[in-house]
RNA sequence: GCGGGCGUGGUGGAAUUGGCAAACACGUUGGUCUUAGGAGCCAAUGCUUCGGCUUAUGGGUUCGAGUCCCUUCGCCCGCACCA
């Protein structure tokens, strides 16, 4: 009998959509497990063979879960709204939501194909007015708090989406998704204050267990530094604010510089003998895109405000501000005190322009370069501080400036506000007004979900307005508050918006009357193990938690933080190791993986590639491996004998293999579990026998891997039920090791020789079959044993002269 | 420049965390069965002058190093004038 895999690949899809095999249960007595892989985006293009392996991964995950007695929840769902969705659909003139439903409808009829054990009652679609009802409602109780504002300022435009991107959104300068031109502009943006939260985002990673690389991204991200604001005074008579990680260097500024922008500019015009060349430069300076800002290597520009100059609070000492383009007018104040001796952009720009450099810091050669080190030097020409190392110089200039009201310490981040609103259709509405009289005001929770009004045009417009100000029929209304002319806010969140909170949808997902149940919120949180890309850890990933502590805030959710567990897959690179792209030309496509290999090989495949947390390049040839050995697999029925128990000569295989596979799946190591049973198979078949007992224990390893086929195989074999509803096996500790071991044997640390001892066997045991073994005993005659290390089950090593 | 990761056969990759390097697979070669083989099965497969030598490179620590420390070279990812 052959495997036929797409016939059984059918069979078992079609019962358990019968049956809902894998729908979670409401039994709250049950210990939980809560499984989650990122919800995709449906694009136009269906699945890719990079969705299925981290699918696979917390499959395989949910699926031993389930039959270790847990009642695992594992969901999917759509994250619809966003561009790509509206570009189809105006190139094609078809609705957007039309277009969003005929890729979801392809997305879950190839991913029903994978075999994936999702509960398909409790998809989600981000687009569905009762879903954003919430994602409305989350942003209404932000607004409330605070924590959402609207705000006039420099925003990154991309000239060829023609909409707004946040920080996250802009990569080396260009848009994020069409790699076109950014530019700032000023615009009246709604801005969430995620900055309220840096400290918390940093230090609660304490408390999760995340995969290394996403926690120092994230803080790298969030970007903390300590230092000190210093007061510096003007021959205006105001005072300059600054930022600095280094007060202990106070003595070494030499000048000061403001950013291009900065508002104090205007106030000193009269001061400013060239004005008109500041001018020209702050216009030059506005022009530049920010790639052309952020360029590499670039020359330290600027112009010095002749006219005015800064005193430094520590010894009046009178001495120039610039205006430069190296300084930004969003880090800090916008203004910095300059230390060339000890800065290398302060340098660069200190020759450039002919400063003075003063040494504070004993122990470089500022002659040649900036002395940036804290760790050594001791402070010189610095007066009171003299003599001491950087850490206490730190210190003793800050209690110095603030007994003197020139300053205190201070924090500051390199994460901004999260810029939030979109001049685009497809997006959720925000649910504001503005009226002339009471300002911005959230429309009554009673009105939610506000819906997307149909719109014939939904181009985006010329003018950076979003396309719903075309519709002045819905743009006007009136004031919630007083009842007077108001109008509606047109822009619409970004897509962020409804990936900030799905996961909690997913616990109860048709409730009408709260965005969840506060039983299914305590039953179900935190989320146990999140999967999900490396390029979401400053967007999505940070975003989520920053919703979800302000939902604990408020008291809607249980925990301080949505997920305990976050790890990370690599991608599927083209057999040519690069990316896939379709320019590239190397492309797989998964259904034509699936319709010449079937579902089970393909699974088998993606977790057999390589290490789950690298990137894996796409072998065609590869993948027949797995098909073999699934081919194997199902002939192993040919070799079912009677026996209700191991073989004695695979006993302890079958031992060591459910331990390894068991592990392996716990710490992500899914090829190391699939090279364990090929490895078992091998011995099964040269044994050319496989009891009942052996049958089901390999069945139920390989069925988190295999659904299907094992499926198939149980029915076959007789056994009793449907393999998903049995129980994973175990294993004896004692049973996996041999009680016989061949070990090492070194000589001065070279291998020389094998001998086979008890694995519980003493030193002079070993050393008794060392002298046993004719070609060892030839090694040491006529030499001196100076030492004997021997490590038990493992190496002797004899060093002799 | 800063931060993170990596470098192992012809290829993808293993290595219980300092204890027999190359598990498992792909590919290749030979054999077998076949009208046929892009199927299956069996065998071989790091290099070797058969002494040995091998984990990018050179050094170090250790009885013992792919693993730890330092040098050099190369690659990937993230951030990028954040004061």
């Amino acid at each position: 009998m052959d495997y036929n895999f797409k016939a059984i690949e059918k069979k078992w899809q079609e019962t358990w959509d019968r049956e809902k095999t894998f729908a979670a249960k409401n039994d709250r007595s049950l210990p939980k497990y809560y499984a989650l892989v990122e919800f995709p985006y449906p694009s136009g293009a269906g699945l890719h063979v990079g969705h299925p392996r981290p699918y696979t991964a917390l499959d395989i995950v949910s699926r031993k879960k389930r039959l270790e007695g847990y009642n695992v929840l594992f969901p999917i769902g759509y994250d619809a709204f966003g561009l790509p969705t509206e570009n189809y659909a105006m190139k094609n003139h078809i609705h957007p939501a039309v277009v969003t439903k005929q890729n979801i409808d392809r997305f879950r009829k190839q991913l029903k194909m994978l075999g994936l054990s999702f509960d398909w009652d409790r998809e989600i679609n981000t687009t569905e007015p009762s879903y954003y009802k919430w994602t409305q409602w989350i942003f209404l109780q932000l607004f409330k708090h605070g924590l959402a504002y609207k705000k006039e300022m420099a925003v990154n435009f991309c000239t060829s989406c023609k909409v707004v991107l946040a920080n996250e959104e802009v990569v080396n300068g260009v848009c994020e998704r069409c790699h076109g031109e950014v530019v700032r502009k000023v615009k009246s943006q709604w801005m969430l204050a995620i900055t309220k939260y840096a400290d918390r985002l940093i230090d609660d990673l304490d408390t999760v267990d995340y995969i290394e690389r996403v926690k120092t991204s994230q803080i790298n991200w969030i970007g903390r530094s300590y230092g000190a604001e210093v007061t510096f005074g003007t021959t205006q008579g105001d005072d300059l604010v600054v930022f600095t990680t280094r007060p202990d260097t106070l003595f070494g500024a030499t000048y000061m510089v403001m950013a291009p922008e900065h508002e104090r500019i205007e106030a000193w015009k009269d001061s400013i003998e060239n004005y008109d060349e500041v001018v020209a430069y702050r216009e030059a300076a506005a022009r530049k895109s920010d790639l052309e800002r952020t360029e590499l290597n670039k020359d330290k520009t600027g112009v010095e405000l002749k006219g005015v100059k800064g005193i430094n609070p520590v010894n009046g000492k009178q001495i120039p501000i610039y205006i430069s383009d190296y300084v930004l007018s969003t880090y800090g104040t916008g203004a910095i005190m300059a230390v060339p001796a000890h800065d290398d952009r302060d340098y660069e720009f200190a020759k450039k322009f002919g400063c003075d450099i003063i040494e504070v810091v004993a122990g470089g050669d500022i002659s040649d370069a900036a002395f940036t080190d804290c760790e050594t030097g001791a402070m010189t020409n610095s007066e009171f501080l003299n003599g001491l190392s950087v850490e206490e110089a730190k210190k003793k200039i800050i209690e110095w400036l603030t007994e003197n009201g020139k300053g205190h310490q201070k924090i500051n981040y390199k994460l901004r506000d999260w810029v939030f609103s979109r001049q685009r259709y497809w997006g959720e509405p925000i649910p504001i007004v503005h009226c002339e009289k009471c300002g911005y005001v959230a429309i009554p929770e009673s009105e939610l979900p506000l819906e997307l009004p149909p719109l014939a045009d939904y181009e985006p417009t010329d003018n950076g307005e979003s396309p719903l100000s075309k519709l002045t029929d819905w743009v006007n209304t009136t004031c919630p508050c007083c009842g007077g002319p108001a109008e509606r806010e047109t822009d619409t969140m970004p897509q962020w918006g409804g990936s900030s909170w799905y996961y909690l949808r997913y616990m109860d997902p048709d409730n009408n009357d709260a965005l969840a149940s506060k039983e299914a919120l305590e039953y179900w949180s935190p989320i146990d193990w999140y999967n999900g890309g490396m390029e979401h850890t400053t967007l999505h990933l940070l975003y989520s938690r920053f919703w979800h502590k302000f939902l604990y805030d408020i008291g809607v959710v249980p925990t301080n933080e949505p997920y305990a567990k976050r790890t990370s897959h690599g991608m599927i690179l083209g057999e040519d190791g690069e990316k896939m792209s379709k320019s590239r030309g190397n492309v797989v496509n998964p259904d034509d993986v699936i319709n010449e290999y079937g579902a089970d090989t393909m699974r088998m495949y993606e977790m057999f590639v390589g290490d789950f947390e690298k990137a894996a390049p796409w072998s065609s040839t590869s993948i027949k491996g797995c098909k073999r050995f699934l081919d194997r697999s199902f002939g192993l029925l040919g070799l079912l004998c009677d026996g209700a128990e191991y073989s004695p000569e695979l006993e302890n295989d079958f031992h060591r293999t459910v331990k390894k596979v068991s592990g392996d799946i716990e710490t992500l190591k899914f090829n190391t579990a699939i090279a364990g049973m090929m490895a078992l198979i091998n011995k099964i078949y040269d044994k050319k026998s496989i009891t009942r007992k052996e049958m089901s224990v390999f069945l139920r390893l390989l069925n988190p891997f295999a659904p299907h086929i094992t499926e198939e195989m149980w029915e076959l074999a007789g056994f009793e039920g449907q393999i998903a509803h049995s129980v994973w096996p175990d294993y004896d500790e004692s049973k996996c090791v041999d009680n016989v071991v061949e070990i090492a044997v070194q000589i001065n640390g070279k291998l020389k020789g094998r001998i086979t001892v008890a694995a519980d066997a003493d030193q002079d045991a070993a050393m008794e079959a060392v002298e046993a073994d004719d070609k060892l005993k030839a090694e040491l005659s006529g030499k001196n044993i100076v030492k004997t290390i021997y490590v038990k089950g493992k190496i002797v090593n004899i060093v002799a002269k």
